[in-house]
RNA sequence: GCGCGUGUAGCUCAGCCGGUAGUAGCGCCAGAUUGUGGUUCUGGAUGUCGUGGGUUCGAAUCCCACCACGCGCCCCA
C-alpha cells in the first residue's frame, strides 16, 4: 500500500476545520494590521537559501530537500520563506511601491529532519515580514502582531522570550571573547558542546547539558558587547512592549538558528508542546537584502509561527465549541418533499446557512443520519408540512422540536449558534 | 543524523515464559410499530498480529533487518 510519506502528513475534518479557522483568524488580524498577503514559489534556486539563511545553518547543510533541474541548476523546496520575500522584494523593486512594506504569508516548508511531534519534513508556516525600516517601533508593532494572532486563536500559557544579538560587528567581538573563554575551560564541557566551542560558539549559551550548566553561568553577556545603537534600540524596543502592556522575559542566551538576524530575536513558547517547546520565532535581518544583492538597504523584521504546534494547542479546545459543524439537516420525506425542499435548501445556502438535504423516505433513519452528521437542526419536511405550509425544526440536542413558517427557519438556526 | 520505546479489528487495547487470534470496550452494519435520532435490547461484519528474513515440528509471542510512530539529543516552526 502506498502511504503518505515519512514526516508528511493528511489533515483530515475535523482538524481540517480547525486550520481553516487560524489561517482565517491571522487573514483578518494581518488586515487590521495593514499587512497584505505575498505568495512565493515553493521552490527556489538552491543559491537563495545557501546565501541567505547561510551555508553554516543546520538548515542548509543538513535539512534542504535539493534536487537538479533539467538543465543542471539546483532547486530547492522552501526550508523558511524569508529569503524567498527578500528576493520577490528586490526582483520587484517593491521598495518602489507607496504603501507595501508589509507582508504575510501562509503555506508549506520542507526540511528534512526527524519527525516527531510537533516536527514535520512538510509543515506549514504563517509569517509576516516588515520591510524598509530599522525602527524599533516596528519591532514591537510585529511582535504585539504574532502575540494578537496566537490570542485571538485562542492560544493560553505563552511566554515571550526576546534578546538582541547585535549587528555583526558587535556580535564578532562577542563571538571572539566567547570563544576564547570556552577554550580555557573545554575540558569540563560535554562533547557536543566541546565541538561547538570552536565551530559556533553561540549555540553552547542554550546547551541543555546539566554538566555545562555552571560553565555557561560564568560567560559574560552578549549584552555586555553591544555597541551604542544596538543597545539604545533593544532598550526602546523593551520599552515599547512594555508600553503595550506584553510580558516578555529578556533572555540573553536565546540563540536562534538563522545567519540572517541582527539586533531583535524573539521567540514563543508553549508548555504543551514538548520538546517542540517553540511555537514561534522571529527578529530582525538587517543584512539579508544587501546579502541576496540588493543595491538599496532594506532593513527588516518578521516572524513565522509554527502553524502545525498552533493547531496542536488549540484543537482540543476548539473541538468542543462545534467549529465546523452542520447547521441544519433536511429531512425530506418522500419525492414530492424532495422536489419542495431543493428550492428550500439552495435558498438557506445562499444566505450562509450549511445544509444537508436528505431523501431518506424513512423519517427514523434520516434522524439518526442528522444524528451522525452532527447537525444542530433538522427539519422535518413531509407531507403534512407541505400541506400546513409550515415545517418542524427539530434542534438535536436538546430534541425541542417547534413549528416553524418557512421564512423564520434560517432566523431560527442562527439564533442559537452563537 | 544518534539513543530509548512502541507497532494485534476503523479506534483504544488484552493475549507475549512459543501450540489453530479476543463473547473485550468504543465505533460500524442490520433489526426491535407504516413520521421522531442521540440512552436500551438482539444479531452481524471486520484482522496478510507494521514489513521482510531467521530459529523451531510449530512464532502475534524468541532473534535480525527495514519501515512507521512516540520520547529524548541535535536543531528548529
Amino acid at each position: 500500500m502506498i502511504k503518505a510519506i515519512r514526516g508528511t502528513r493528511d489533515i483530515l475534518p475535523p482538524s481540517s476545520a480547525v486550520w481553516n479557522h487560524v489561517d482565517s483568524v491571522a487573514r483578518s488580524v494581518f488586515r487590521t494590521f495593514n499587512y497584505q498577503e505575498i505568495r512565493t514559489p515553493v521552490f527556489e534556486e538552491t543559491a537563495l537559501f545557501a546565501r541567505g539563511v547561510g551555508e553554516e545553518t543546520d538548515i542548509v547543510s543538513k535539512e534542504m530537500y535539493s534536487f537538479d533541474d533539467r538543465d543542471g541548476t539546483s532547486l530547492t523546496l522552501r526550508p523558511e520563506n524569508t529569503a524567498s520575500v527578500i528576493r520577490a522584494y528586490i526582483e520587484h523593486r517593491l521598495d518602489q511601491i507607496p504603501g507595501l512594506k508589509k507582508l504575510y504569508y501562509i503555506g508549506p516548508m520542507f526540511r528534512r529532519e526527524r519527525p516527531q511531534k510537533g516536527r514535520y519534513r512538510q509543515f506549514y508556516q504563517i509569517g509576516a515580514e516588515a520591510i524598509g525600516s530599522d525602527s524599533p517601533v516596528i519591532d514591537a508593532e510585529v511582535i504585539e502582531l504574532a502575540i494578537e494572532i496566537l490570542q485571538q486563536c485562542g492560544v493560553k500559557g505563552w511566554r515571550l522570550l526576546i534578546n538582541s544579538v547585535g549587528d555583526p560587528e558587535s556580535r564578532k567581538r562577542y563571538v571572539d571573547v566567547l570563544r576564547e573563554r570556552l577554550a580555557g575551560v573545554k575540558d569540563k564541557l560535554s562533547p557536543d558542546n566541546q565541538r561547538r566551542s570552536e565551530t559556533n560558539p553561540l549555540r553552547v549559551l542554550d546547551s541543555k547539558e546539566p554538566q555545562d550548566e555552571p560553565v555557561i553561568e560564568a560567560l559574560p553577556s552578549i549584552h555586555e558587547y553591544l555597541n551604542e545603537a544596538c543597545r539604545a534600540h533593544f532598550a526602546r524596543v523593551c520599552e515599547l512592549l512594555a508600553a503595550r502592556g506584553i510580558p516578555y522575559e529578556v533572555t540573553p542566551r536565546l540563540v536562534r538558528g538563522l545567519d540572517y538576524y541582527t539586533k531583535t530575536t524573539f521567540e514563543i513558547r508553549h508548555g504543551a508542546l514538548g520538546a517542540q517547546n517553540s511555537i514561534l520565532g522571529g527578529g530582525r535581518y538587517n543584512g539579508l537584502a544587501e546579502l541576496l544583492g540588493s543595491r538599496v538597504a532594506a532593513p527588516g523584521i518578521g516572524f513565522s509561527i509554527g502553524q502545525d504546534r498552533l493547531v496542536m494547542t488549540i484543537e482540543e479546545a476548539l473541538s468542543k465549541t462545534g467549529l465546523g459543524r452542520l447547521d441544519l439537516f433536511i429531512a425530506a420525506l418522500g419525492d414530492a418533499a424532495v422536489n419542495h425542499c431543493a428550492q428550500l435548501a439552495a435558498e438557506l445556502r445562499r444566505s450562509g446557512l450549511s445544509v444537508e438535504l436528505s431523501a431518506d423516505p424513512k423519517l427514523k433513519r434520516a434522524l439518526e443520519t442528522a444524528n451522525k452528521t452532527g447537525a444542530r437542526f433538522t427539519l422535518i419536511v413531509g407531507d403534512n408540512e407541505i400541506a400546513a405550509g409550515t415545517y418542524a425544526l427539530k434542534e438535536m440536542e436538546s430534541g425541542n422540536q417547534n413549528v416553524v413558517a418557512r421564512d423564520a427557519i434560517a432566523a431560527a438556526v442562527r439564533a442559537s449558534r452563537q
